[in-house]
DNA sequence: AGGTCGGCCTGGCAGC
DNA sequence: TGCTGCCAGGCCGACC
């Protein structure tokens, strides 16, 4: 149960008020625990749900009751390290406290009724890809005619919903797509090797604990392993595993795009029929 | 309507 | 040393 939550930066809740925030959370027991698109949810026992999005920076971490007993765990490194830049703190009746904490502020949390959320997510979020969902029918459906960018494309959570900066590059390079490559330029080949990029890279990324550039740490204060494994992200002038060619860095759609010119073709846009 | 771009934020770092 | 300015990026709203 969540005896109380305190809401340190106004930030964290906007554009509501900390108030209501607080109003709603306190004494409310967390009865699950989910996850939709980039969105964490927190489950409460009278059919609200409290919605997290950490952002870039944002990052969650459980403090279990013992874990003061324990010094040099990771937690209490994360619990020091999370001190300055805390945004919210919930007590839990466990004695362990669940921590907010965001040093860039970018990171929000909110409350919402099961038909709000549904409705919110509705208008934002498209399919997860490490679903049944996530088709070459369903990449095919959601590119098609779309003019802009391959990355712009994997970056828009209306489309396939999880994939950040990172991950799109990563995506781009397994599948041998250029990042600049028109949406609706792909034929059935592609969309299937988007599919098994998005996919492949989604659960490398899972399976070393996410890319902890900075900040990310994961709920325990542990770093991932994934920035040791980036194929082309962040890599500009070094080789490309694949052909020893030169990983080039361009801007798409305002965001730094890391890619192997050789490795990833650029597609013609296709051509109208007479 | 789809696509693009700037703004929100702050810490870290390059450059002077 | 200390200042300025840029970069990082998820999402949103404004605009074309």
């Amino acid at each position: 149960m969540i005896e109380t939550v305190e809401v340190l930066d106004p930030y964290f809740t906007k554009p509501d008020l900390p108030g209501n925030f607080e109003r709603a959370v306190n004494g409310r027991e967390i009865v699950d625990v989910g996850r939709r698109g980039k969105y964490l949810l927190l489950e409460l026992d009278d059919g609200l749900t409290v919605v997290i999005h950490l952002r870039m920076t944002g990052s969650l971490v459980l403090l279990a009751p013992d874990g003061s007993e324990n010094p040099g765990d990771a937690r209490i490194y994360e619990a020091d390290r999370s001190e300055r830049h805390l945004k919210a703190r919930f007590t839990l009746d466990d004695g362990g406290e669940l921590r907010f904490s965001d040093p860039r502020r970018f990171g929000r949390g909110f409350v919402a009724n099961g038909e709000d959320l549904e409705t919110y997510f509705a208008s934002r979020l498209g399919v997860e890809p490490l679903s049944d969902d996530f088709t070459v029918e369903a990449v095919a459906a959601m590119s098609a005619g779309r003019t802009g960018p391959l990355k712009s494309f994997l970056l828009d959570q209306k489309g396939v919903v999880g994939v950040g900066n990172i991950y799109a590059d990563e995506a781009l390079f397994r599948a041998g797509l250029h990042p600049l490559s028109p949406g609706g330029s792909m034929k059935p080949e592609h969309h299937l090797a988007l599919r098994d990029g998005v996919v492949e890279a989604l659960q490398r990324g899972l399976d070393l604990g996410g890319a902890s550039i900075d900040d990310y740490r994961d709920a325990k204060g542990e770093k991932g392993g994934m920035q040791k494994e980036f194929l082309v992200h962040r890599r500009e002038g070094e080789s490309c595993v694949t052909c020893g060619g030169e990983i080039r860095r361009i801007v798409v759609s305002g965001r730094s795009t890391y890619f192997c010119p050789t490795c990833q073709k650029r597609l013609r846009r296709k051509s109208k029929r007479k």
